[in-house]
DNA sequence: AGCACGCCGACT
DNA sequence: GTCGGCGTGCTC
């Protein structure tokens, strides 16, 4: 049997020269102790560099070798599973190796020495004949320990002791430092705090067919479609604990905004001392000690926001995806992924259940539902029944017509001023996130929209041209009306600002909060203006995006959706979806208070498809024609793309770039679509112009080797580009 | 990334 | 005559 006398390494740098492999020899005092996974030091050039050996080799075709010079762990850093996971992602998100792998391991724990053997806390002897009356924290620490034995750093962390406690103790030599030796199952009894609730029937008929699953050992996915408020997070924990009975451990994501501490206490407290929980708020230091705790299943249980995904659960059995919809779920940068194809991924490695829990599941969830890749449970009743609120659509074009132009229509302002008088709350909500403009026709709705990819086409101003920005199709700005011949078609635009400015001028005397990006740069200020919401020091709040999410305020009895058109008249193919998420969401914004409550929702498009469904509280009607939409024009689920999205200051030198690029790829027009280059919807941002090109066909994974080849190509190219390219795989946004 | 190699302007 | 500017190219 031949040795492995040489390693596949790749180098700690974030680089396109170097997002390749290197060979070494492992020399003879190395030989035996190498293993894949593990960090070394390596020479590059003249210095020194951190690697991470990919794999052994029994031989190699290159020549000018040299020697590892040493190895950095006893273990190996990185899992199997996390090997076969990097070098997936870099196929399927075309990022760099060493991209993959920093999104996978939290970056102290990747320059942290991994210590040796893990230590245990145990009390000492003094603690007898010690008084802690005068220290309650120090007491509860010393009482826990004596209660469940000796238990790491990070279990007494999990349990709400304090770093500072556990020196404390040291100090007066009351506990000590001990290596573990126990053998890490799960060594102690479930003692919640919270009692699993009773199901009712359909949450328990939804139960019975995850538990199936979860015994069956096998790769599933599962998708639990289940209206507001209708008990997923109790099916989501008894689910849990299904699983941990099976020996197997549990991963649980939500959107980072809705991991908020009385989430955390909500899982703490049914499964006390075995929850990790991972998100962007913590320390590196508190990361990284989270991370060791789920690697020696100190942890079995692990909550968090998208990047939790990687969580190094050493064999588990469930993976929750909370609001599975939610774009939160892509990573925007390099390497861009999403959560739910990362978490599938790892379901079929472990053979473990995902499921993905939401009221408003993605097209590619219910579409996968459909055709049987995917098991459909529903839960259509509310935990505590009460009624979803009535929807008025306001026709916006008739408002006009009959005299009234304010942004504000009628049926708005009676429900605003009854309101008022009574004394209650009301939320007005505008869409501005990612604006492009468009133009439309006030008199009848028409917008111009481009008739081979169904998008709206976007109006450049500079050169008075409407231009479609994925097939590059443009032509002049229409002077009338195509459809009414009427003249007041525009370009249209809305902010919060302007809707800030009519509400004051209507109601000088009310007090009211405007929440969007230019007012809650912190994240404090984000806290205090919910707080005064919430507190009625102010009778109505207007806001983007994120007043759409998570905010309950029982005092809410009107949620007014000022210009539904701005989301559904984006250039982009999932507008319509995006509306109708959007609209059922801030639907659920009202009527959870005993009185119930009323959306009004103003728009040239009363009668489009997505704003019907969600006023009428009808999904399937939306998936079905949404669907049915995206077969015609090939769009995902029924295809996938692939964006190359080219940026630099210089006007000129993007489109020679992006000309240059896109004629490498003409080899794939045929096998897949090619479109463009054309430019970005938002052609300009912070000064640099953006120019795009998108590949649209079916299972473009098998292409991803030659793709790759030609984005080195286009990185090695001589004279370089000063253009920056950015791939995404299945972009969320295309603007 | 980081560092060497390499070929043109103002200094002891 | 040399010191040093940063453009280009390479690292198993």
């Amino acid at each position: 049997m031949q040795k492995y006398n040489f390693a596949e390494v790749i180098i700690d740098l974030v680089s396109n020269a170097v997002d390749r492999p290197f060979h070494y020899r492992i020399p003879p005092f190395l030989q035996g102790e190498i293993k894949a996974g593990m960090r070394v030091t390596v020479p590059l050039g003249n210095r020194r560099c951190q690697g991470y050996v990919l794999r052994l080799l029994k031989e190699t075709e290159i020549e000018t070798l040299r020697d590892i010079i040493s190895v950095t762990d006893p273990e190996p850093h990185l899992t199997a599973e996390q090997l076969a996971l990097i070098h997936w992602m870099s196929m399927h998100y075309y990022c760099r190796i060493i991209d993959a792998l920093h999104a996978m391991v939290p970056a102290l724990f990747r320059k942290e020495k991994r210590p040796g053997k893990p230590q245990v806390i145990e009390v000492t002897e003094a603690v007898a004949e010690t008084d802690l009356k005068r220290s309650p924290a120090q007491k509860q620490a010393v009482n826990i320990l004596l209660e469940h034995g000796p238990l790491s750093r990070v279990s007494l962390n999990m349990r709400g002791i304090k770093s500072g406690t556990i020196r404390n103790l040291e100090k007066k030599n009351l506990i000590r430092f001990v290596d573990d030796s126990s053998n890490r199952v799960i060594k102690e009894k479930l003692i919640p705090t919270t009692k699993p609730h009773l199901l009712h029937d359909e949450q328990a008929s939804c139960f019975d067919q995850i538990s199936v699953a979860l015994d069956s050992l096998q790769a599933q996915r599962i998708l639990l479609h289940g209206v507001t408020a209708s008990g997923k997070t109790e099916i989501y924990m008894q689910s849990i604990t299904r699983c941990l009975e099976n020996n197997r451990t549990a991963l649980v994501m939500v959107p980072e905004i809705a991991l908020t501490p009385q989430m955390i206490d909500h899982f703490e407290g049914r499964f006390p001392g075995l929850v990790a929980v991972l998100h962007s708020r913590l320390t590196p230091a508190e990361k990284s000690r989270q991370w060791q705790a789920i690697l020696d299943e100190d942890a079995r249980v692990v909550l968090g926001a998208r990047s939790a995904v990687f969580a190094p659960l050493s064999s588990p059995g469930l993976i929750i995806i909370d609001e599975e919809h939610e774009t939160t779920y892509k990573q925007e940068d390099a390497p861009r992924y999403h959560a739910r194809e990362v978490a599938w991924w790892r379901a079929r490695y472990n053979r473990a259940v995902l499921l993905l829990g939401s009221a408003t599941p993605s097209l590619e969830s219910y579409y996968n539902a459909l055709n049987g890749d995917t098991a459909l449970l529903s839960m259509k009743e509310r935990v505590t029944p009460t009624q979803l609120p009535p929807v008025a659509i306001v026709d916006m074009r008739r408002e006009l017509k009959e005299g009234h132009s304010h942004i504000f229509s009628r049926p708005l302002l009676e429900e605003l001023n009854g309101v008022l008088e009574r004394d209650e709350q009301a939320l007005l909500f505008i869409n501005r996130r990612g604006f492009a403009g468009f133009v439309l026709c006030r008199e009848c709705g028409f917008v111009v929209r481009c008739s081979s990819c169904d998008v709206s086409m976007t109006l450049h101003r500079d050169r008075q041209r409407m231009c479609c920005h994925y097939c590059a199709y443009e032509k002049p700005v229409p002077e009338t009306c195509p459809s009414c011949s009427g003249i007041k078609i525009r370009y249209f635009s809305a902010g919060t600002q302007r809707v800030e400015e009519e509400v004051r001028k209507l109601y000088p005397e009310v007090s009211l909060i405007r929440m969007d990006r230019d007012t809650t740069t912190s994240r404090k200020a984000h806290k205090y203006y919910y707080h005064q919401f919430r507190d009625r020091k102010a009778s109505i709040l207007i806001g983007t995006q994120m007043i759409a999410k998570g905010f309950d305020f029982p005092g809410v009895t009107l949620v007014g959706v000022v210009a539904a058109d701005t989301t559904l008249n984006l250039p982009d193919f999932r507008a319509p979806e995006r509306t109708f998420q959007l609209l059922t969401q801030v639907s659920g914004r009202t009527a959870r208070g005993p009185g119930g409550g009323k959306v009004v929702v103003q728009t040239y498009h009363p009668k489009h498809y997505s704003i019907m469904a969600a006023a009428d509280h009808d999904y399937c009607t939306f998936y079905e024609q949404e669907l049915e939409k995206r077969r015609q024009l090939a769009y995902p689920p029924f295809s996938e793309l692939l964006r190359f999205l080219f940026s630099a200051g210089d006007e000129e030198a993007v489109f020679e770039a992006a000309c240059w690029f896109t004629e490498l790829l003409e080899p794939f027009d045929g096998a897949a679509e090619l479109l463009g280059p054309a430019p970005a919807s938002l052609y300009r941002i912070k000064e640099q112009y953006r120019v795009q090109t998108i590949l649209k066909g079916e299972a473009l994974t098998r292409y991803a080797p030659a793709i790759k080849k030609v984005i080195r190509e286009y990185h090695s190219r001589k004279p370089p580009f000063e253009v920056r390219l950015t791939v995404d795989f299945n972009p969320m946004v295309v603007l």
